[in-house]
DNA sequence: GGTGCCGTACCGACTGGCCGGTATGCCACG
DNA sequence: CGTGGCATACCGGCCAGTCGGTACGGCACC
């Protein structure tokens, strides 16, 4: 990203703020003082304030389905595929997690649009994930006794839950987190030798 | 509750428009019309628009922590005790979908102390339930290699995330999708027979 | 290499509207 | 006749967004 330091300065600030006092209770006013730069300055490269919340959504959109499709890329066993996946997008949900904290508080304060336009790309993820658990489903790793929307939601729930909750604690305990939660998900998704 | 019917009608009118609306978009002016009073009236039974917020949570977080303790009282097995608590504060949750998504949503927009309120009374509710997974994990029936903050976090993401992708289909999947959770949940939770 | 022109980046005072909250009064009922 | 239960008009503050203006760097043309 070339984009000037103004627009980026304005974008941290944005998101400390909206993450700690919520996005309707931030003025425009605060977030440029903070960022150490003028209302003039923002309104140059932010359309409006609805605005500069999706430019923080957008981001973390981008990065999760990027990373989503590379590991696919990758190949091999489902259920190694579904573990990175499950660990990648705990892993970053933990480096955002003032982002996140914004994205589940406040996604309803955008425009109708852009509303949709998340939730568009949102599906788009969760289809993919969808589509994985269904392969394992089909190959008999995964118990299909529960339906698949339930186990999908049992995973990603942990995921929004992150930030409220989670405090860092070093540097591997990030990952360490990740893997744990994956293998409590990826525990309760295989199936049972008493199954049918 | 034998409070007046006017108190009732807004309390209503407020989770109704809180939850789709969220609590900044929602105006005291739109409550009143829809709850077919004024605001002379309301401002006669609240304090404040706060108020009204604080006043949802209050009867939610009362409700769910009666239940737990009745539960409790009733004594047992560990694990019929932790299912049937799990079962339960799902069930009230589908019940109550409207006010948990105000819950989750909203909670930053409370006064600092009435937030410090709501925050005590949830860790009320959160050490009664991890008392009871320390009881499972002292006599050996749950593990105890994953830090129980973990294990706790993972169930109680479930709850705050029902509201994003829950949607009733009849009158039973409330029963069974908590049952669901819940075996999900402790499936994950039991020691595992390769454990130390 | 000066001169004029323009576009981009930025400034900050101002405004119009909304919204929570209040002041005051009315009326029914006991 | 006074008190509880409301109605209605109004106020003051806040805030997103606007808009007239400035600063400055490049670039063409003489």
């Amino acid at each position: 990203m070339k984009d000037t330091s103004v627009a980026d300065d304005v974008t941290r600030a944005a998101v400390e703020l909206f993450a700690t006092q919520g996005y309707a209770n931030t003025s425009v006013q605060q977030i440029v003082e903070r960022a150490g730069v003028t209302k003039g300055a923002m309104y140059h490269y932010f359309e409006s304030k609805d605005d500069l919340l999706f430019a923080i959504y957008e981001r973390m959109l981008s990065l999760q389905k990027s990373h989503l499709d590379e590991i696919i890329a990758r190949g091999g066993e489902v259920d190694e595929v579904l573990r990175a996946v499950c660990v990648d997008v705990v892993e970053t949900s933990i480096e955002f997690l003032p982002e996140g904290t914004v994205f589940f508080r406040s996604q309803h304060m955008l425009s109708r649009p852009r509303q949709q336009e998340v939730v568009r790309r949102r599906r788009a993820y969760h289809d993919e994930f969808a589509a994985l658990v269904q392969r394992g489903q089909d190959e008999g790793v995964y118990r299909s006794d529960i339906p698949r929307a339930v186990l999908i939601a049992n995973f990603f729930s942990d995921v929004h839950y992150l930030s409220h909750w989670y405090h860092p604690e070093g540097q591997e305990d990030k990952t360490l987190v990740a893997e744990q939660l994956t293998d409590l998900f990826l525990t309760g998704m295989r199936r049972r030798d008493a199954d049918a």
